[in-house]
DNA sequence: CCGTACATTGTACAACGTACGCCGTACGGT
DNA sequence: ACCGTACGGCGTACGTTGTACAATGTACGG
């Protein structure tokens, strides 16, 4: 249990590593045995196989074939590692050319990429970045997710707005999917098993007086997705409302399909 | 830097521990010298006045006036003391009367109680709740909320899923500007000293030839909003589309107004 | 009035990130 | 060719976390 956090270390050096301005100049010394991306590689096999928790700076090491401190000679510390971690997963994004399509199957397409990247990487959604790592990965990814947004109307500032909106939509939804497997993954207990253990308290607890609307509408929610909580349905219907909300802004005349959107 | 996780202990006991259904048999011995309350309490306001770093077993039996292990008199664990603060938090949210009042009005309004939540209780965003914690606190606020959906023709579990997906939006937004603040506080450094920082070297790397699109858009943005990411207008772009997005579904006739909801 | 149930707590442990300082290597200058 | 030194590597250690365990002391039921 920890928060992840990102970028805490002096930014100059995080951009330099990032970019990859590792200022070498007259050489003396022994030679460094491994390189940066070996480090960042090894987190994120270790983050993918184990989780986040995982990703210390001792196994890290461990993995790279190296003692703990030895890190410390190519990045400033853990949260320029998460930054790095961050950013190459960015660059590995796929990028094909969506130019002709509508624009809602653009932007639909950027939500499942990046709906993909957590469902492939899930700890990538709970790496805070207060300020956000600028690496060439993410710029790529700004840059391409960008475009789903032309042909629209929006100007830049909106559009900017628009892209922020969707990715934490995605990144939000990802964040409650990885929480709710972390928590089954924990107790050992299946939504049915929660539920038999517990609904014997909750009947005598909740009471239909008391709320009777919440204990309507959560039987019929927990009815329709077998669970109190269902991440998948949630992403789902967010999207479409999403999508629809940005259409409200771009085709105000006919802002009225809730239709999925089509597939690319 | 620890990941808030909740609820990880026994489920039943979280339960019990919610509803304070503590079974208070024959009594013998001495009686327990401060209440499940007391130490709620406590935290909650360490929390409020440090953050939820400083919420440690210590420092929490510390404010108590109590040694850290019989706070485990208690509680089972710190999971269950972030339920316990979550749920008294939601418990104590104003829940005014709102019936007569347009859809968008009640929706806007729950959107904004739950802004004024986080604004107040930033750490209460943090903490991860894979299960959410069923207390009566929750469900006060579950059946309140529901509420703002009366007469908006929305099937029950349709309902949960609009009331899930604007209790999401805000609680991401109020993550991002959590995360930025820290962000601010950790690296001591102002938007205006980091771009002087980091600028020069930005400005060599990003050329515009390979991101033309996100040198113009970023930098529009930025000068918007004078800073990388800016919460507060994200939030305030991002409820309007929101509740655009619900409208397409509730008013699908007239779902043309991306003008920002009327106060209540 | 005493035995016991229970609240309280001191100590301890295994993790974490990382500061510090020593070791040995291999290059630049001569 | 050689040596001084810059630098990569790492062993050890510190302070922090949550909490397991066993000992201590208290106040009630009989």
């Amino acid at each position: 249990m920890s928060t992840y956090r990102s970028g805490a270390g002096d930014p100059a050096r995080t951009l330099q590593l990032l970019w990859r301005r590792l200022d070498d100049g007259p050489r003396r010394g022994p030679r460094p045995g491994r390189s940066l991306d070996d480090i960042v590689s090894a987190a994120i096999e270790l983050a993918d196989a184990e989780g986040l928790d995982a990703v210390t700076m001792r196994r890290v090491a461990q993995a790279v074939g190296v003692a703990p401190m030895t890190l410390y000679g190519y990045l400033p510390g853990k949260a320029e590692l998460l930054d790095l971690m961050v950013d190459a997963l960015y660059a590995r994004l796929p990028r094909p050319d969506r130019a002709g399509q509508p624009w809602r199957t653009r932007v639909a397409a950027v939500a499942r990429d990046n709906r993909d990247l957590f469902a492939a990487h899930p700890w990538a959604a709970e790496v805070a970045t207060g300020r956000p790592p600028l690496g060439p990965g993410l710029m790529a990814k700004y840059e391409y997710e960008l475009r789903a947004f032309d042909d629209t109307g929006l100007d830049d500032v909106t559009r900017d707005a628009a892209l922020t909106f969707l990715l934490d939509f995605v990144r939000a939804a990802a964040r409650s999917a990885a929480e709710a497997r972390a928590t089954r993954r924990e107790t050992a207990q299946s939504e049915e098993q929660w539920w038999a253990a517990n609904g014997p308290l909750l009947a005598t607890v909740l009471d239909e007086e008391a709320y009777p609307t919440a204990v309507r509408v959560g039987a019929a929610a927990g009815a329709a997705h077998n669970a109190a909580v269902d991440p998948d349905h949630a992403y789902e219907f967010g999207l479409d409302r999403v999508l629809d909300g940005l259409a409200a802004l771009i085709d105000p005349v006919a802002a009225r399909r809730s239709t999925a959107a089509d597939p690319g």
